[in-house]
DNA sequence: TAATTGTTGCAACTGAGTTGCAAATAGAAT
DNA sequence: ATTCTATTTGCAACTCAGTTGCAACAATTA
């Protein structure tokens, strides 16, 4: 399990070209185990408490997203949540459902949205989320 | 078109019985002029300059949307932005566009999703943005 | 191994949104 | 019209997610 999860994340930083580092790692292992989108608070709550700093999580998210390997979710927080890109294709996410009850969130792989195409002239919706 | 404007702000404010105010008034005629989601600061510019404070603005908002008079939109910007909700049904709003190259965000109202059916048993949904 | 480049952590900052509270005002009651 | 009461407003001070500058550090390259 530990051995395969820290294979994949070597791989993911790898083909992302970014270098093999720690906090890297870690950030990385924490949103393959997650089943929904965290926020840098919840990650790195996850981590263990002498984890890498804050700012070094969002300097790596942030890195992440650039190279498509995560992508953020606008849920309504006024606090950006993260997941990994893996269930998405390039053009689009899944929907996320949150509970009314709860509050908690989770994403709905299974759903697949029909791609809109775009009533605008001379425009082409190439992301959709 | 002053007056139309100022006799239908006066009729959603009475239909949400919320008080008429000149903050209300301003806020409500500002959004019903715009075609996409503003933030508060837009919302402000748009308004005299001895208009209402960023403080009032935030809780006429507020009020607005829990009366469902408007709602928040998630834009990719850390910043929430609001739109009247007359061109959407109470159960999901139209999508946005937001232009790779000018970031400009506007509204499609022409475009209209299916509402999905819950994958998860004994959850149904009521909501879809 | 040294040089170079990218990465990290800290402290201090930014800026959207919120809160407490006293002054002002809309609308009801007289 | 005047008074009364509950709401609403504006200010100042706050909160807190996210950012920035910078010096120390670690990973690749020569």
């Amino acid at each position: 399990m530990r051995h395969k999860d820290e294979r994949s994340c070597e791989g993911i930083l790898e083909k992302a070209s970014l270098r093999k580092t720690e906090p890297r790692m870690a950030v990385l292992s924490a949103l393959l185990r997650a089943s929904r989108p965290m926020s840098q608070e919840q990650i790195s709550a996850k981590l263990s408490p002498y984890g890498p700093n804050k700012v070094t999580i969002y300097r790596t998210l942030e890195a992440l997203v650039k190279t498509g390997v995560v992508h953020k979710a606008f849920l309504e927080e006024r606090v950006v949540h993260y997941e990994i890109s893996d269930r998405c294709t390039k053009q689009q996410c899944h929907p996320h459902f949150t509970c009314r009850r709860c509050g908690e969130t989770r994403c709905m792989p299974e759903v697949t949205l029909p791609m809109a195409k775009s009533p605008l002239k001379g425009f082409e919706i190439t992301h959709q989320q």
